[in-house]
DNA sequence: GACCAGGCACATC
DNA sequence: GATGTGCATGGT
């Protein structure tokens, strides 16, 4: 049973790579920004969060000392078009006051803490749920850690390896039970799943043409 | 004009 | 513990 896991999980790695090849994720110049970026992500379109991002840059406020001074009316001004700005504006503030308070808004330094430990760390930060923390561990920290995302989903149950019931520790669980624990890996699969869920899942017709779909199937 | 986008917190049952 | 709802802009 955990062979079959494994072989399929490693075969559709392998299948993403060969048709989508590297992915460049993620697309930030530096750990604060991935940070920032996952908290602007939530529910809402990349492209809308570059435009977010590059306001604050404008303003340059792309710092954590810079952020961490400014009001929360400011932020939400500047990272309007991301959607839902007053409540990311105030989860983007408390992010920075936890990175600032104990790690002098020190990426680097925040990161050296163990991966279980900093995660449940972040969980506590009101604004950052399950899929926000782990973007940012891996992302930011180059932890070992799967993120899963709603894409995730819709692919793995549109084609039989979860069951409706599947949470997200039960998902992450699945790869990382069945993987190595490579960040390099991690980021380029969650990546790949990205991109053939933007390509061949958004409809019926395309998801016929999924390049997943040739594959075995079991479930749970 | 409806629907979705790289979620999360909170209320309610 | 599961489910529903508010948050909100911008593209298709």
């Amino acid at each position: 049973m955990s062979t079959s896991k494994k072989v399929q999980l490693e075969h559709i790695y392998q299948l993403l790579y060969l048709r989508f090849g590297k992915r460049k994720w993620w697309p930030a110049d530096s750990p604060f920004e991935v940070v920032v970026g996952a908290v602007l992500t939530q529910n809402t379109a990349w492209i809308n969060v570059e435009k977010a991002i590059a306001n604050l840059k404008h303003a340059d406020m792309l710092s954590p000392d810079k952020l961490y001074s400014q009001p929360v009316s400011n932020i939400a001004r500047l990272i309007k078009p991301s959607g839902f700005y007053n409540q990311k504006a105030k989860h983007l503030k408390l992010m920075v006051d936890y990175l600032v308070k104990n790690y002098k808004g020190n990426t680097d330094a925040m990161c050296k803490k163990e991966t279980k430990a900093l995660r449940d760390e972040l969980l506590s930060i009101k604004g950052i749920g399950n899929e926000t923390a782990d973007s940012i561990l891996l992302y930011a920290c180059n932890k070992p850690i799967f993120v899963v995302d709603s894409y995730t989903c819709r692919v793995l149950h549109r084609h039989g390896f979860i069951n409706d019931y599947a949470q997200y520790d039960d998902i992450q669980q699945l790869f990382m039970d069945n993987l190595q624990h490579d960040a390099v890996m991690f980021n380029e699969y969650h990546a790949l799943i990205v991109e053939l869920a933007k390509n061949y899942c958004r409809t019926k017709p395309l998801c016929e043409q999924c390049p997943l779909s040739e594959l075995p199937r079991y479930i749970d």
